[in-house]
DNA sequence: AAATAGTTTTACCATTTGGTAAAACTATTT
DNA sequence: AAATAGTTTTACCAAATGGTAAAACTATTT
């Protein structure tokens, strides 16, 4: 009988998948990769998940679940708007280490996804999440704390600004010609100085 | 001899590199997709190319080339603050159908060449533009025209607002549940709204 | 027109890669 | 302990894929 729970060794698995897909991406990974980063045999790999494209279903699903857990819960978060936008701008900090690879990969295979043959990558909306955001805008601009602005527009500048420094490192930092550790103390500042640049922006 | 300007066949098959590899990334791309987009043998491309990897490599490096000359372009126009940031805001339209396509490429690539054990990819940072874009900021800070604030931070910021709707257009529409023609008009109205965001983040 | 140089096609090949059948092994049930 | 079910390894394979040698063809030069 199968347990409920899943098997070390599945486990294992999925977890080198998630390393291998996020580096190499879909095309790039190697099922013989995943094996070797799972410290197993390739035909185990095919006997607990049938083929790549399952495997990768399952931990694109998978991570894109979290990721989008992860932005949900920072804009819901039941906080005042100054302090959500702070928390919004440094969860590149407090957040796991490969959240900009993650953003990144996402993007990617959803992309991808569209020009290949094989059923689409879909990812569930974040509609309670949106709604939830989109009151709370309201609300704000109602009591007078922030100018009137669609919420939407807000919605998607506020994650430009957020996501885009992490997600673009390696663009930015060619654009720029900055190395790793310069940008990161950019990065360091602008957690410190977006706030500012937000507040301002939808002040009354 | 070879003659200066490419030769009509070249010239097609470097256009149809550049579409697969557009569409499928290097690892997705098939020199058989090539040929067969260019309406050649297989053969021809190598004879040309030589390699799958040295096609990709002029292949990239010229998209690079062109999206940071029209990147650059914009940020050193030489307009007003408001204007430029309306010329900002509005090259989406303006440029090219395939612009996101062409940023989103160029990020992921530059990404996955870190993970790569060939050559890593390279691009030309926009050194001088960076310099007279900071010099334009400086310039406008002590007018008075804006606040005072550190240029490269207004650089990210304004890229940030700029490229990643384009960028990361298959993710937000995931995250909202929009569709593309949805996705659209969002984008149209934030051409207008935008502007007036930025300007008063940055205003005195 | 003969020779030369450049281009295109044909016909391949060596490797890589996703995938599988079946043997071998291990735990669990009867 | 025998049988059964689940797991791991072994030994493969068919197809795809990047690449190439050489023939065939075309334009250019001598």
């Amino acid at each position: 009988m199968k347990p409920a729970e899943l098997t070390d060794t599945e486990q294992r698995i999925k977890q080198a998948a998630r390393q291998v897909f996020l580096r190499r991406g879909l095309d790039g990974a190697r099922m013989q990769d995943i094996a070797d980063e799972a410290k197993v045999d390739k035909a185990l790999v095919h006997y607990y998940f049938r083929s790549k494209d399952k495997l990768f279903a399952i931990v694109f699903e998978e991570m894109a679940g979290r990721f989008l857990g992860q932005i949900g819960r920072v804009l819901t978060a039941d906080v005042s708007f100054p302090e959500k936008i702070r928390l919004l701008v440094q969860h590149d900090t407090s957040m796991a280490d490969d959240f900009p690879l993650v953003a990144n990969f996402i993007m990617t295979e959803l992309n991808q996804s569209q020009h290949r043959t094989n059923q689409p990558l879909t990812i569930r909306p974040l509609h309670d999440v949106q709604k939830l955001f989109v009151e709370q805008v309201n609300t704000a601009i109602e009591a007078g704390l922030i100018r009137p602005l669609n919420p939407v527009q807000l919605f998607v500048s506020l994650i430009s600004l957020s996501l885009f420094p992490l997600v673009a490192q390696s663009l930015i930092q060619a654009i720029l010609g900055l190395d790793g550790v310069q940008y990161q103390t950019m990065l360091t500042e602008r957690t410190r100085s977006l706030p500012d640049f937000i507040n301002q922006a939808i002040a009354p």
